[in-house]
DNA sequence: ATGCATGAGGA
DNA sequence: CCTCATGCATA
C-alpha cells in the first residue's frame, strides 16, 4: 500500500445554517479508497461505527441535536474542478447559500507554496455527496464544538489552512485555520499582531474581527491572506502530531487531529473567546440576559468595541456547549496524561490554592454541577490542563511539590452516619418530588412520618434532589417514559445532553 | 460514580 | 428553611 499524501487535494468548506432535518449522519468518505463509513447517526443517536483511531465523533464533541445543519465538508478539489461549472442554482437552494468567493483576489486562490487552492465558489456544492467528508451536521448550539473539531482536524491535516467559507458573512477565508474561537497570533503566527481569527459560524463575526483595527474590511482581509501566504511560504506548517498521518484511513486522521485540536478549539479563559475588548462585557451580559441564556443563541453579531485590551472570561460568556466540549476534552486529556480525578483536585490546590475533591472533578467532567459552578471551575481546570499538557510528565514532576494538605483536624462535630434509604422508599420520595418538589415543613413531616424516616433526612433528600435537578445534565425527568424509544445499549448521557438543551432554558435563566 | 451530608450565606 | 458549593464515605 503506497502511502500518499492527499492533502493537496482537499479543501475545507463549512456550510452553515442549512436546514436539513433528514438523516443526520456523519459519513466519512475517503476519496482514495472510496470507502465510506457512517460514523454517527444523529437521528437515532447511535454510534454506528467507531473511527479507526478509536475515537468516536461523539467523543470529539461532534454530536448534535437535531436542528439546523451545519455541515463540514472536506472535498476533493480535483473533483471540484470537474464540477465547478455545474449549475449553481440547485446548490444554492439546497444549501441556502448566497455566497460568492473572491476569485479576483489572488490570495484567495493561490498560496505560494505550490499548492493551488480553489476559489471555492458556491458551485462547489454541486459536487456529489459521495465526494465529501461529512463530519457532522449540527444545530446551532453545537457550532462551536463541531467547528472546532472539524477545523482542528483540518488544521492538523492540511499543510495550509483549508479555504473556509463563511456563508453568513460571505467571506472566503483562506487566511487562517479556524477553531471554535477567536485565535491570537500566538496560535496563528501568520496573523497580524492585532488580528484575530474567527472560525466563522452561523452569524459569524468575521466582519467584526475585521473591524478591530479599524481597517477597512477588505483590506484587512487581504492583508491577512497575504500575510498568511507569505508566512506559509517561508514557514510551512508541518503536519505533526497525527500518528495516523500516513494512514490511508482519512477518517482516522481526521478524528485524531480533531481530538488534538479540540483542546484549543474550545473556548477558555486563557484564550479568550472574544478578541480582547472587542465585545463589551456588559453588552454580552445584557444580551445574554435578554435571551435568557438560550443555548441556541449565538452572539457573534454582537456589537463590539474597538479598544483592544485584556479580557477575562467569566460565566457570562461561556455557553453550555463550551462547557460540554471542554469537559469532554478535559477528561480525555486528563486520562491520556495519566492523572486521576483526585490528582487534579489536589493539583488545583498546589497551583491555585483551591483544593478540590475527587468528587468535584468527577462531577465537573460529568457535567453534574450547576451551570454557574461549571463556569467557575472551568478556568481552573483549564489552567491545570494547559500546565499538565505542556509539562506532560505526570509521574515524575507532575505531583512533585505537593501541598501539605492541611488536614482539617478541626475536630468539629462528627459527621452523621450516612443513612441509606431503601429503594422503594426512594421511589416513594421521587413520587412526592414529582408532585411537589418543595414541600413545606409540615409536608416534609408528613412524608417522613409515612416513610418512617427522620424529618431531617427527608428534608435533606429534597434539598439534594432539587439540587440535582439543576445540574447541567439532569438524569431524571421523563427519560423513563421514553424508554421504548431508546435504542438498546445506547449511552444514556447522549439523551441527557440533548434533553438538557431544552431544560437548560428553564433552569439556567440567570 | 453517587448518596447523603455539612456549612455559609440569604431571606 | 432554602440554595449552593462541596465532600466524606460507600456502593
Amino acid at each position: 500500500m503506497e502511502s500518499r499524501t492527499r492533502r493537496e487535494n482537499f479543501d475545507l468548506v463549512f456550510l452553515s445554517e442549512t436546514p436539513m432535518e433528514t438523516s443526520m449522519e456523519a459519513t466519512v468518505f475517503d476519496t482514495e479508497t472510496s470507502l465510506e463509513t457512517t460514523v454517527f447517526d444523529i437521528e437515532t443517536s447511535m454510534i454506528a461505527t467507531e473511527l479507526e483511531s478509536g475515537y468516536t465523533l461523539t467523543e470529539l464533541g461532534m454530536t448534535s441535536e437535531k436542528g439546523t445543519l451545519n455541515d463540514y465538508r472536506i472535498f476533493d478539489s480535483t473533483i471540484f474542478e470537474e464540477n465547478k461549472n455545474e449549475d449553481t442554482v440547485e446548490a444554492k437552494e439546497r444549501f441556502g447559500m448566497t455566497q460568492q468567493s473572491d476569485p479576483g483576489n489572488p490570495a484567495t486562490n493561490v498560496i505560494n507554496n505550490g499548492l493551488t487552492l480553489n476559489p471555492l465558489p458556491l458551485e462547489t456544492h454541486s459536487i456529489p455527496d459521495s465526494n465529501y467528508i461529512k463530519i457532522s451536521p449540527n444545530s446551532a448550539p453545537q457550532d462551536a464544538a463541531n467547528m472546532a473539531a472539524a477545523a482542528a482536524a483540518a488544521a492538523a491535516i492540511f499543510p495550509y489552512p483549508g479555504t473556509v467559507h463563511d456563508p453568513s458573512t460571505e467571506a472566503m477565508l483562506n487566511c487562517w485555520m479556524p477553531t471554535a474561537n477567536y485565535q491570537t497570533q500566538a496560535q496563528f503566527p501568520f496573523l497580524l499582531t492585532n488580528e484575530w481569527c474567527y472560525p466563522g459560524t452561523a452569524g459569524s463575526a468575521f466582519q467584526n474581527y475585521h473591524q478591530i483595527s479599524g481597517m477597512p474590511e477588505a483590506n484587512l482581509m487581504q492583508n491577512s491572506q497575504n500575510n498568511f501566504a507569505s508566512h506559509h511560504f517561508q514557514n510551512p506548517i508541518p503536519i505533526q502530531g497525527t500518528q495516523n498521518e500516513n494512514n490511508s484511513n482519512l477518517a482516522a486522521v481526521v478524528a485524531e487531529a480533531a481530538v488534538q485540536g479540540n483542546l484549543f478549539g474550545t473556548s477558555s479563559p486563557g484564550e479568550r473567546r472574544w478578541p480582547p475588548g472587542s465585545f463589551h462585557e456588559n453588552q454580552i451580559k445584557e444580551e445574554r440576559n435578554e435571551r435568557n441564556w438560550n443555548p441556541g443563541t449565538n452572539f457573534y453579531n454582537s456589537p463590539q468595541e474597538n479598544q483592544p485590551g485584556p479580557m477575562s472570561q467569566d460565566e457570562s460568556d461561556i455557553r453550555s456547549e463550551d462547557l460540554e466540549a471542554f469537559a469532554k476534552t478535559f477528561k480525555q486529556r486528563r486520562i491520556k496524561l495519566g492523572f486521576t480525578q483526585a490528582d487534579v483536585g489536589l493539583a488545583l490546590g498546589n497551583l491555585y490554592g483551591n483544593v478540590f475533591s475527587q468528587t468535584t472533578i468527577c462531577r465537573f467532567e460529568a457535567l453534574q454541577l450547576s451551570f454557574k459552578n461549571m463556569c467557575k471551575l472551568k478556568p481552573l481546570l483549564f489552567k491545570w490542563l494547559e500546565e499538565a499538557d505542556s509539562t506532560s510528565m505526570p509521574s515524575s514532576t507532575g505531583l512533585g511539590g505537593m501541598f501539605d494538605k492541611i488536614a482539617g483536624a478541626g475536630a468539629g462535630r462528627k459527621r452523621k452516619k450516612r443513612t441509606s434509604i431503601e429503594v422503594n422508599v426512594k421511589t416513594n420520595l421521587e413520587h412526592h418530588f414529582q408532585k411537589n418538589p418543595k414541600p413545606s415543613a409540615q409536608e416534609i413531616a408528613a412524608v417522613a412520618e409515612g416513610l418512617q424516616l427522620e424529618k431531617e433526612v427527608v428534608r435533606v433528600w429534597f434539598c439534594n434532589r432539587r439540587q440535582k435537578e439543576k445540574r447541567m445534565t439532569p438524569q431524571y425527568h421523563e427519560i423513563i417514559s421514553q424508554n421504548n424509544s431508546i435504542p438498546p445499549g445506547y449511552p444514556q448521557d447522549q439523551i441527557q445532553l440533548s434533553q438538557n438543551h431544552q431544560i437548560q432554558q428553564e433552569n439556567f435563566g440567570y
